[in-house]
DNA sequence: CTCATTTAGTTAGTATACTAATTATTTGTG
DNA sequence: CACAAATAATTAGTATACTAACTAAATGAG
């Protein structure tokens, strides 16, 4: 589909237009840093729309995800599940409180933790959200196994670029 | 919790222990959307430190390889490349003449269109940009078979993403 | 027990990114 | 030609995200 043709004969080669994609290293389009990107964004905007009747961002909802799994969870717990620093997850989670969907109290234990908890409205809000991963799957109109595929794949450079 | 097992074998389902994994559909680890947003703030984590010399952050990288691919280019055509909204370059490209290594200039033939044009220095830049791919590559220590591979899912999915 | 160290969050400062609104030009239509 | 519609950037406003610096609390070695 974007293949061009490989020139195995060197005559041809001269005749070329200039094409910075050919074998150039700094190509964008070969540059797995900005598929990611760029996929990572236009991704996350689809669920914008999606997201919107919930009242909730991207980042928002991965936060609610990871408190359906389990709540009350303090910040570094959540953060360590999500690959995000307390500095981001701070005001985020400050927002969801306003929101009404949880609660941020002080760990009696260990006055240094926050415990951050569903409320009722938090959890009751599950419901909606149970029908977001349907919705972008039909926007996308992609092969579920392609999906995976990929989703494996990412799981795989991600755990690579935490190691190193 | 936020549990509520599938009565499909009720004998067998209430022997397992709580897993938000198996089949919840809402399980953060399942999510396409969170491989993709963890993965892509992981990897351009990444680069940090290796355009840290260079002086880029890792968007404006990504506009130097626009730039060093064609030059000059108007601000919606480096959006169109990158995938970015105008709103976001702008700011941007501000940084970018402020550190010397790109122009920017209305276009005579049109007022509306704003010439963004790489400096010597900008030119210059690309010396050391060259070795960037290398180290990150070196840093992720991964298959290139397997990169690519997953740099093609990553086309795939953005193609699928902005189709909807 | 005491104080240096570690740990958990928050705050400050910078840079993306988006939508919506605005400004300045250019284009197209009657 | 006049002017509404379209186009290109910018600005305003909100929300992430990061590092570094800071505060408060818990831990641990002597």
């Amino acid at each position: 589909m974007s293949e061009k043709p490989q020139p195995q004969d060197p005559v041809a080669l001269d005749l070329r237009l200039p094409d910075p994609q050919p074998q150039d290293p700094l190509a964008l389009d070969r540059q797995v840093c900005f598929a990611l990107a760029a996929a990572s964004r236009s991704v996350i905007g689809l669920y914008r729309p999606v997201l919107e009747p919930l009242g909730l961002t991207h980042p928002q909802y991965l936060v609610m995800l990871a408190l359906w799994e389990r709540s009350p969870r303090t910040v570094r717990d959540i953060g360590q599940a999500l690959r995000l620093e307390p500095a981001t997850l701070s005001p985020l989670l400050r927002r969801l409180e306003s929101a009404g969907l949880l609660t941020r109290k002080r760990n009696p234990d260990d006055e240094r933790a926050l415990n951050v908890e569903l409320t009722a409205a938090g959890r009751a809000l599950r419901q909606q959200a149970e029908q977001v991963p349907g919705q972008i799957f039909d926007r996308l109109g992609m092969n579920v196994a392609e999906l995976e595929r990929i989703r494996d794949g990412l799981t795989m450079l991600l755990t690579a670029s935490q190691r190193a």
